[in-house]
DNA sequence: AAACTATACGAACGATCGTATTATTAGTTT
DNA sequence: AAACTAATAATACGATCGTTCGTATAGTTT
C-alpha cells in the first residue's frame, strides 16, 4: 500500500510525508506535546481531520515522527561513520558527524533526540519507551565503535566510559549551542574535549585521525 | 507585604509556597507547559481563578517556578561547595554535590533544570531568557571554581575546557539516570569521569580530594 | 462507464486551556 | 463591633485540544 509497482508514491503517502517532515521539525522546538495537529495541519493548509486519519491518535502521530526523525538522523549522523572501516577513526567520524548535524541544524531546534527525550524522560509510556530505545541503540552503538578500536589495539580502557564521554560531550555541546549567541565557538570546545579524550584514550603510537 | 513582624507567614504566602513547591515537582517531569493552572489547583485542592490570583498570568507562574526552582538548587548543590575553601577540593565537590542532588531525586524528574532548559531553549521570550540567565550563572560559578584551583596553582589548563566538561558528565548523567534502571551504576560511572578528569588536569602533587 | 477504494474535508463533540469578572470569606486594624 | 484589606472562590468566556462522524472527491480497477 506504501508504494506502487513503479515506485512512485501514491497520493497519501506523500501527504504523510510532508506531515513529518513538518513534525519533526516543528517537535525539535516545540516538543512532541507542543506538536498539535491543529497547528499541523494549519501550517501545511490541509484539514485536521485529513490529517488525523493518517495516524489515527496523536501518540501514534508522535511514534511516526520519532522513526522519521530516527531516518533523517541515521543519514546525517550514523552513515558517514558507518562508511568508514572499524577503529579511532570511525569512532572519531561519528563525534564529528554528530556535532555537525547539531551545528547545521539539521533540525530547527538543534537535535531533536535531546530535546524529546528530555521531555519523556520522567514519564511512562509507550513514547518514553520507545525513546529510551532508540537512545539505546544510540549508546550502543558508540560503544560498539570504540570496542572495534580497542579490538585493533588504537584503544584503551572501558569502552562504555568512554562512550558516556563522548556523548556527554555532544549532548552538551547541543544544549549550550541553543543557549549562547557564539555557536562556532561551543562546538570548536566540544571537538576540542573529543581529540582530548580520544588521545588520552589511544595506545602509544596510534595515530590520530585529525592530525 | 510577605512576611509579618513576627516573621510567620502571611495566609497568601503560605500558598504561594505550597504552589510553588508542587509546581517545580510538577515541572521537572512535565515541563513548565506541562505544568497547568488546572492541573496544579486542582492536585492542591484549591480553586483555579484562587491560584491564577498570585500570578497572574501563566508566563509570571513559569518564572515563579523557575525562581522557586533556583533556590532549592542553591540550597542543594551550590551552597555545599561554597562552604568549603577554594582550590580543587571545592570544584570536586561542587560535581559530587550535584550528581547526589541528581540521584537523590530532590525533584522527582531529575533535575529540574535540565528537564526545562531543553524545552524552553530553542524558544524565544521571558522564559527561554531566564533560563539562558540560570544556565550562564551556574557555568560561571564551575569556571570561577576552577580558575580559583587553578591560581593556586592545584589545576592546570583553560578553566572554560573543564568546565564544560564537568557540566557535560553531570547532565549526561542525569539523563542517562533517568532512561535507564540501574541509575546507580550511571553516577558511579559519571563520578569516575568527574575524577578521572580532575586528575588529568591536576598538577602533579596536588592531593586529590578523593583520595 | 460503473464500481470500488483511498484520501481528504467540514462540522461538531466534550474537555481543557489561560484569563477576566464578580462575589465571598478570612484576617487585620481601628 | 465596624471598617477595611487581602485572599480565595464561583462562574463564565473564547480558544484550542484530541477525536469522531458523515460526506465529498480523486484514483484505480473492472
Amino acid at each position: 500500500m506504501e508504494t506502487r509497482t513503479d515506485g512512485r508514491l501514491v497520493r497519501g503517502d506523500q501527504t504523510r510525508r510532508a506531515v513529518l517532515r513538518r513534525a519533526v521539525d516543528i517537535a525539535s522546538i516545540d516538543g512532541l506535546e507542543g506538536l498539535s495537529i491543529g497547528r499541523l495541519a494549519g501550517e501545511l493548509e490541509i484539514s485536521k481531520s485529513g490529517l488525523f486519519a493518517h495516524f489515527g491518535s496523536k501518540e501514534e502521530l508522535q511514534l511516526a515522527t520519532i522513526r522519521a526523525a530516527r531516518r533523517i538522523y541515521a543519514d546525517a549522523v550514523v552513515e558517514p561513520a558507518h562508511a568508514l572501516e572499524p577503529g579511532i577513526g570511525r569512532v572519531w567520524k561519528l563525534s564529528e558527524s554528530w556535532l555537525d548535524y547539531s551545528e547545521q541544524r539539521v533540525f530547527p531546534g538543534g537535535c531533536f533526540f535531546a530535546r524529546v527525550t528530555h521531555e519523556f524522560a520522567a514519564r511512562s509510556g509507550p513514547v518514553h519507551d520507545f525513546l529510551v530505545e532508540v537512545d539505546h541503540e544510540w549508546i550502543a552503538l558508540i560503544e560498539q565503535y570504540v570496542t572495534e578500536a580497542r579490538d585493533l589495539g588504537e584503544l584503551t580502557g572501558d569502552p562504555s566510559q568512554l562512550a558516556f564521554d563522548l556523548n556527554a560531550f555532544m549532548e552538551s555541546a547541543n544544549l549550550s549551542s541553543l543557549l549562547r549567541d557564539d555557536t562556532a565557538a561551543v562546538f570548536d570546545r566540544a571537538r576540542q574535549s573529543v581529540r582530548t579524550r580520544l588521545e588520552a584514550a589511544a595506545t602509544a603510537g596510534t595515530r590520530l585521525p585529525w592530525a
